[in-house]
DNA sequence: ACAAAAGTGTTTGCTCTACACCCATGT
DNA sequence: ACATGGGTGTAGAGCAAACACTTTTGT
């Protein structure tokens, strides 16, 4: 019984939720979009497999990535090569600097979360449900855990972290309200003690993720 | 590579939060407790699987029982048998009426929650960590779904759902405003029509499972 | 001067907690 | 009569949405 890992990394940039996503080389569903993955070496732990398989198709040092698991599928007949069960993983990485420099970097893309979604014959093998439920967990894990800074650079501002809640979530939120929930949440972010004027206007401090794994209180969704 | 399913299946019975053990009759491990488990069959879905083993441990037909996966463990080394991963599914069930009517009655205990996780050695393999993890996922969740109906029997009254509450987060809770958040939250309960004394004092309102599936506001533990 | 974004203060309404109090039964 | 648990009411604290307002830059 064949186990692989197939991965659903995520990212924010310019405020558009986006997946990473190969073309099929090979056959099944050559030419179609697909999660990157691979089958697990018989020496190698599922996390290995898949900071592996990240590394390859990122071209980033993946320690620095958060990655967690989200499910397994295993249902006969979702590979036509035979019984093949996946582990998914997700993994949400900042706005890289070299857009995908994978190994395979002509047929890897960024796409938007939300076309994908929206369009259930797109993607290979039962690939379209994992995309959907790792999305749900990322979407509700922003709620209670510092999560959303993991897609933002090392120092951050806050209304660039509002970016992300707002481009996760597909909402608009109260820049004024979250600014103040963000700041006053033990443990979410720790002024770096420097300003930016990078996103115009005033100068904004700039912060860093801080020591909490839970958010509480959670921030709300609309 | 072998792929297995392991089952973590709780119950809460006369106020005490308690999962389904058995001894081990064959090695590895021979003695030891661990949770009950089987490998997938070739043509066999993970989940089917893992029902299969619910009812043949517990008698049960488990159709109407909650049945979740929780994460998928693959620790090259975690079976001295050879590489098998295993695929973790938590089930609640109400206390059963026949305690445990499987095919190796002997060996198969309920065993309070507390006193394993609190000896880390108790269990076979990684089996304590999963239990962990399940125990952690049942505990969270009973906080935004109404998965604590689950432990329930079909009819239930609000301090018998309370009692659930405070055997699985180990907490007292007040009576009365948990009897007004219950009633209150759309779709957590539906009234039945009827009254029962069977918990003393004056006659108590029976309810039923609504049709929510998650719970807003949250109830909060402690 | 003006636009744009950062950040603070305040009002208003809601929710949650804690607890006083009454209700309906068994003994 | 009394104990036991069921259920409602209410005051006070705390939180959050909505928005007026001030601050600090670039052009």
């Amino acid at each position: 019984m064949g186990v692989a890992c197939d991965l659903v990394i995520l990212t924010v940039r310019d405020g558009s939720f986006e997946v990473l996503l190969i073309r099929r080389g090979i056959a099944p569903h050559r030419g179609r979009w697909a999660l990157p993955g691979g089958f697990v070496r018989p020496a190698e732990d599922l996390e290995q497999t898949a900071r592996r398989e990240l590394a390859e198709e990122t071209g980033v040092d993946s320690d620095r990535i958060h990655l967690e698991q989200v499910a397994t599928y295993g249902e006969p007949g979702r590979d036509p090569r035979g019984r093949v069960i996946s582990v998914a993983y997700l993994a949400l990485v900042p706005d890289l600097p070299v857009p995908v420099a994978g190994s395979d970097a002509a047929s890897a893309s960024w796409i938007p979360v939300a076309d994908v979604l929206a369009d259930p014959g797109r993607l290979a093998f039962d690939h379209h449900r994992i995309l959907a439920d790792a999305v749900e967990r990322a979407r509700a894990k922003l709620e209670y855990s510092p999560l959303a800074t993991a897609f933002c650079a090392d120092e951050f501002t806050i209304s660039e972290l509002r970016g992300v809640y707002e481009a996760v979530w597909g909402v608009a939120l109260d820049p004024r309200n979250f600014h103040r929930k963000a700041t006053r949440t033990e443990g979410f972010v720790e002024p770096v003690g420097a300003t930016t004027t990078r996103d115009g206007g005033r100068p904004a401090q700039l912060f860093r993720r801080g020591a909490a794994t839970t958010l509480h209180p959670p921030l709300t969704r609309a």
